[in-house]
DNA sequence: GCTATATTGCAACAGATCGTAACAGCGCGC
DNA sequence: GCGCGCTGTTACGATCTGTTGCAATATAGC
């Protein structure tokens, strides 16, 4: 029901049945955000929280049933972000999870590991997120703003997806997006100016009419 | 709940559910102050307190239930820098972190073991902790005032996190950041000077717009 | 295929933020 | 007490970014 809902407002959802395809999910992908559920099979959703916060950082929202005997208290203890419990509203969920990104971005750092800096290659280009460059095929560094900066990192980790305006917002800026509010096309055709070989027709950064943006180029991942 | 808490406010945290886990995240990383419930599983807090102080200097606030037996006296007496009663309000732990903070920085010496010694080598140059000295690749020493050696350790210490203005108040100076201060500013420009091979494109520590600062260079720490 | 409409690209502007030089007050060593 | 270096403050210019308006482009309806 969650799957269906954030899918239909634009999120990509990846579903793990328990903790070790959760791992397997973040060694492979970038993800933004978890929403938990305390009761599994195999290992309890506290024990898996806790693991979790030990190792890295991505943002949690745990989900407990009202008769469950931990309460919020000893969710919040292990260190989640927030905490529903149901029965929900989906509405709500969408909230939380909203705001849960907008307070903890720009911070990359969602894989687990330590902090060690992760490194996308795209198009002979270099993206380190740790040191927050961008180095071009000779070696020499692309200047990128703060925002520039946070804005790339963000479509890269999502290649291949189409982002809506309103979650580039969330997941950038600390704010909400309002209506016709053109800040991230502006934001998008800054970066594509200093990224794109030829601005006017992009070859990484297309346009998705009516939605969003897409990160195109087909993006590697190493660990520096 | 206190984690969250914290992190909204710009700080890293990390959770360690018994003393083992704590020496843990004491071996690994970086870690400015301790908030250490009284009631834990295993040792009990004023055992792990004491044995805390015994080998390292870390800032430490006892966190208690008010039915505990302990009271203040004893609490401080094993070397905590404050104590705090259950309930408490957020801000007012917020407030006390600071206030440690404030009062034991500079003090460039939060790692267990041997504080004595940490070296810190990045770009070639190699940061001597306990000398207070910054060497160069030939070897040469780089003199920094204070307030640039200090403010360099905060920065390296937590290399590759993007620390807000207030947080680097709190951890190099013992007064509050005002409204349109600019003292880190003037501060990271001064020593921006000293370390930077271009002062004007910054390698090292880099702006993070509406922020504050990151150190971004790889760091590898070293005992000696 | 053509037109009307919605959407996006983009340049230009203004307000916010940041870099930095200059200066003055302060502490420190002598 | 004196001189010097360090640091907080101020001011100014540069840069960044949200906003706006208009042109270019895509889409839908006919």
């Amino acid at each position: 029901m969650l799957s269906r809902y954030f899918e239909e407002e634009g999120y990509h959802v990846t579903l793990a049945g328990d903790g070790q395809e959760m791992r397997d999910c973040l060694d492979k992908q970038s993800i933004d955000i978890i929403l938990l559920d305390l009761v599994l099979p195999g290992e309890d959703g506290l024990t898996l929280a806790r693991d979790l916060r030990a190792r890295s950082d991505v943002p949690l929202i745990m989900l407990t049933g009202r008769d469950d005997v931990v309460d919020r208290v000893v969710g919040l203890e292990v260190g989640a972000d927030d905490y529903i419990a149901k029965p929900f509203h989906l509405r709500e969920v969408l909230a939380r999870v909203r705001g849960v990104l907008r307070r903890r971005q720009p911070q990359p750092s969602s894989s687990f590991g330590d902090q060690s800096s992760e490194i996308y290659c795209f198009e002979g280009l270099r993206l380190d997120i740790g040191r927050r460059q961008l180095l071009s095929e000779t070696g020499s560094e692309i200047l990128l703003t703060t925002g520039e900066f946070d804005m790339l990192c963000v479509l890269v980790k999502h290649a291949g997806r189409v982002l809506q305006r309103e979650l580039l917002m969330d997941l950038t800026r600390r704010r909400n997006l309002e209506a016709f509010d053109r800040t991230i096309d502006a934001q998008i055709a800054r970066l594509r100016r200093k990224i794109e070989r030829n601005p006017s027709l992009p070859g990484l950064i297309k346009s998705v009419r009516g939605v969003g943006y897409v990160f195109s180029a087909r993006v590697t991942r190493h660990e520096a």
